[in-house]
DNA sequence: ACTTAGCACTCGTGGTCATCGAGTGCTAAC
DNA sequence: GTTAGCACTCGATGACCACGAGTGCTAAGT
């Protein structure tokens, strides 16, 4: 276990380096105002936290700076997150809600005033509509054998997908199948229309129609969400270029795969998306992300909540040295803004 | 005017510049095959071509990079576009039909094909769905005075907006309208949607409804495209991270406001929009760019065509030493592949 | 009159070298 | 346990120099 002492060094140290983003010495720790030890002891200590693993050298000759094991540590012990503007909210949230007619623009506008008041990428993973209710369903036919079903929500929420009928449905049957359809599955959330089509309509169907294959197949392509890999949920970019600059990624060649990964949507949402349901905030740092473009950096997320249930997440990407008090906060308000704002909006 | 010999120096020159990035000397340009004359002969014709504006230096004692109007006219008079693999389109042609499903999937798919064949950004203004015959229109109510509007079209697009009904309108009133719509309105092209609604609509409804105004205020709501500054158009980006692939812009400070660019769909659309209805390919270079941040970079433009309309347009985005040969090439090729297979998804 | 060989000159690049200073580890004294 | 002192390390900085690619100019050649 660490001795206050260390633990008072560890957090100038941390405080320090994130602030400069130069390697710490001792001589500046035990120039501050509120140290009264000698640069020599505090080499001691130093030389203690480095063997301990919370600290590293860059060369021999440079002061410390934290390992990945010290900022851990300093965000789970050292750091004070009560360290923002409670204004800045109260204006931006005025902001959100001038434009409120669509979620999909309250999610967007969060990402980008998320990232710039962190001055770090932000990423959302915007919220999932399953929990929407089914408000009517509609298939219109197009073309030869095709047609476009449009599933219409309780919050005017509008999912659309092409279907092709299947061969032996005849044309005139489809508005017979609509209304059975509307009967049975109004008021049904969307992610148990799948299951529900099963319990609720197949019985029904079965005993009415001599086309049950052919039927089956038309409804299970209108329920089945469109598979991009991404489950249905979106990801929302903010200040995706902010992330130049902090100066560990001043050279191109650490930035490209950074820049490369924010064009792979799946791989984002991967990222984020066990964040959601988990609750709170949660800090990710270096390894500790699964993906390993970013190991040098931290994710700090939130998840926000519609009618207190989580929806989705947000989440700030920086480098490892990160301004991890500030960023906690803001999330910390932010989503607890954004929960509000959606929840209204789904009412 | 450009002797051939100064033509056949300049063509060399660019030629190499653009394969090496460079500053070619007259030792080089010399010391080629077809070239038989001294390298200080060509230093004088250099010395002439700078004086022209063709050429420039970066400093005294280096050789030449062709300025922009080198470039402009390598690319009027000199380069030869016909320099590409026939074999590559091929292939790329049946990658793009395998997902033929959705024409969004075809342009977003385009946007990265072209980067990857050409190395550099690639910018595509999605489609004009406007084109594009309006084949059932619908309204859901939903909430208190709320309602989604959903347009059909002959191919099978769906486009919905949120509208709020008027006060005054009786929600009776929804369902009657809508079979007026959709009698008087089916068949219309989308972007004649609202002038049809005047002159088809307006007398009809003001004989046989008492609530002319909020009626109308309702049809104009759901006619009227999305406006975010866009003009309806959706941008699709291809390997915005490939730009870091040229030296010229290794430094993140010459990069940023580049990819800062990217971000801002309007202005991406802006530089494109003009290049929709023109036809061929074009070429701006530079300075001849609107948008300053891309004075650096060359812009190379394809249109493509539903039907023969054209409908919006694919742009390669570039350092202003580009491998123009290669990029018209490609684009070319694949504009007119885009127009086929759009054209016959739409069908 | 055009071409070219020759030459002095320019200027960026890359290497060596010494200096500087921030920082360390260690020892010995407090 | 703390601290002053000191030798040491090592990256950064800048001066210096040699190199070489390239130029412009002049004068000679065709």
């Amino acid at each position: 276990m660490l001795t206050d002492r260390q633990k008072v060094i560890l957090q100038i140290l941390v405080d320090d380096y994130i602030r400069s983003a130069e390697p710490v010495g001792s001589r500046t720790i035990s120039k501050r105002p509120d140290m009264s030890i000698s640069p020599a002891t505090i080499r001691n200590e130093m030389a203690d936290l480095e063997e301990l693993g919370y600290l590293e050298q860059p060369h021999t000759s440079a002061g410390r700076i934290p390992s990945q094991k010290g900022y851990r540590f300093y965000v789970d012990h050292l750091m004070n997150a009560d360290n923002g503007e409670a204004q800045d909210v109260q204006n931006l949230r005025s902001g959100l809600l001038n434009r409120l007619d669509e979620m999909e623009q309250v999610v967007q506008q969060t990402a980008s005033i998320v990232s710039g008041l962190t001055n770090y990428t932000a990423i959302v993973l915007g919220p999932k509509v399953f929990t929407d209710k089914l408000l009517s369903i509609q298939i219109q036919p197009y073309g030869d054998r095709m047609a476009v079903a449009i599933l219409v929500t309780d919050t005017g929420h509008v999912e659309h997908r092409k279907v092709t009928i299947p061969e032996g449905v005849p044309p005139e049957a489809i508005a017979h199948y609509v209304n059975l359809l509307n009967q049975k599955l109004v008021g049904v959330p969307l992610h148990k229309l799948k299951s529900a089509l099963h319990t609720e309509v197949a019985d029904e169907l079965r005993r009415c129609s001599e086309q049950f294959e052919g039927a089956m197949m038309l409804f299970n392509q209108m329920v089945e969400p469109e598979d991009d890999g991404t489950g249905g949920q979106r990801i929302y970019l903010g200040g995706t270029t902010r992330i130049m600059n902090q100066p560990e990624f001043r050279d191109v060649e650490k930035l490209k795969p950074l820049l490369d990964m924010f064009e792979q949507t799946q791989k984002l949402v991967r990222m984020l998306e066990g964040t959601t349901s988990s609750g709170g905030i949660q800090v990710r740092i270096g390894h500790e992300n699964l993906i390993e473009t970013i190991h040098e950096c931290s994710l700090v997320t939130a998840s926000y909540t519609i009618d207190g249930i989580p929806v989705g997440s947000i989440g700030v990407l920086g480098p490892t040295r990160m301004e991890y008090g500030r960023v906690i906060h803001t999330l910390n308000q932010f989503s607890t803004t954004l929960s509000q704002i959606l929840t209204q909006l789904n009412k």
